[in-house]
DNA sequence: AAAACCGCCTGTCGGC
DNA sequence: TGCCGACAGGCGGTTT
């Protein structure tokens, strides 16, 4: 499922491909992906614009057009964006493809989406998206700070782990980060995020950017479906220390990893090295 | 205001 | 072998 890393490698493979062409034709498949315009519209006011640039918050994505209007994406589960030849049959579960040139120079790229629950706005250049608005700091940026995380835990009551996959405090992170950076800073998943020490509030905000960087590095992380703006499949699935591995040891001490249900999601962590 | 819950979808897997 | 329920999990919307 894409979070940050694999929207991140997508964006890169997208801009190096795609930056500077124009839209020719906007073929909608699954209509229902197109959410807060007539689909008539969104295919009249897409053709003709030029991709200026293409940008990632959080986990969507952000197709600048010459005319400031923007593309948002948001793969959710099963989401892909694959630029594609326009030879190259297309696959199932096609919903949107978008018919681009450059010069004599043609290709497509297309959304695939198996569950149809991601979505795509086209906003008009001072229109707002809500989701996009509410988001809390980048991972990477220096507003994500032990400062303001401790600011932003000290006040609520919930799990760690469920603090971290919401978006309104840090933007990106989904549940196989959750578990791989918590893991990393030696923290259980089920503390009261209100219990956490300034020093394991420090692990958390060293380790974050570290792992996601770590697995931008590796292009992602495929299960089953994450595949990025080329088609292929990612590699941090092999570097993964908790996720996916509950029964297995810990890569650190050889503890019986434990799985349990929190926050309504699956995690998984070692409950000697989590504390 | 914040937390908890539900609906959205399809493919895969384990159990009987 | 085949059917069926559980599960995968992000976000918007609704309820508590």
């Amino acid at each position: 499922m894409p979070e940050l890393p694999e929207v991140e490698t997508i964006v890169r493979d997208l801009r190096e491909k795609i930056v500077g062409y124009k839209i020719d034709k906007a073929e909608v498949v699954e209509g229902s992906v197109i959410k807060n315009s007539d689909e008539e519209w969104f295919k009249s006011a897409l053709t003709g614009e030029k991709i200026a640039d293409i940008k990632r918050r959080g986990k969507y994505l952000l197709f600048l057009l010459h005319s400031g209007k923007i593309l948002v994406v948001h793969l959710r589960m099963t989401g892909q964006l694959v630029y594609s030849e326009p030879s190259s049959p297309v696959q199932k579960h096609l919903c949107l493809n978008l018919l681009l040139s450059a010069a004599e120079k043609r290709l497509e790229l297309r959304y695939y989406d198996i569950r149809k629950f991601g979505f795509i706005y086209l906003l008009l250049p001072e229109e707002r998206l809500p989701g996009l608005e509410k988001l809390g700091p980048e991972p990477f940026a220096a507003d994500f700070s032990s400062a303001y995380l401790t600011q932003k835990l000290a006040k609520r009551k919930q799990k760690i782990k469920a603090l971290l996959l919401d978006q309104t405090v840090i933007a990106g992170i989904g549940n196989i980060y959750a578990d791989e950076i918590l893991f990393r800073a030696g923290v259980r998943p089920d503390r009261l995020s209100s219990s956490l020490s300034s020093e394991e509030i420090e692990r958390l905000v060293y380790w974050t950017p570290l792992v996601l960087g770590e697995a931008i590095k590796h292009r992602g992380t495929t299960i089953s479906d994450y595949r990025d703006g080329l088609g292929k499949k990612g590699e941090f699935q092999n570097f993964l220390r908790v996720y996916g591995r509950a029964g297995e040891e810990c890569p650190v001490c050889r503890t019986i990893l434990l799985k349990d249900k929190i926050a309504g999601r699956t995690s998984t962590f070692c409950p000697q090295c989590q504390k």
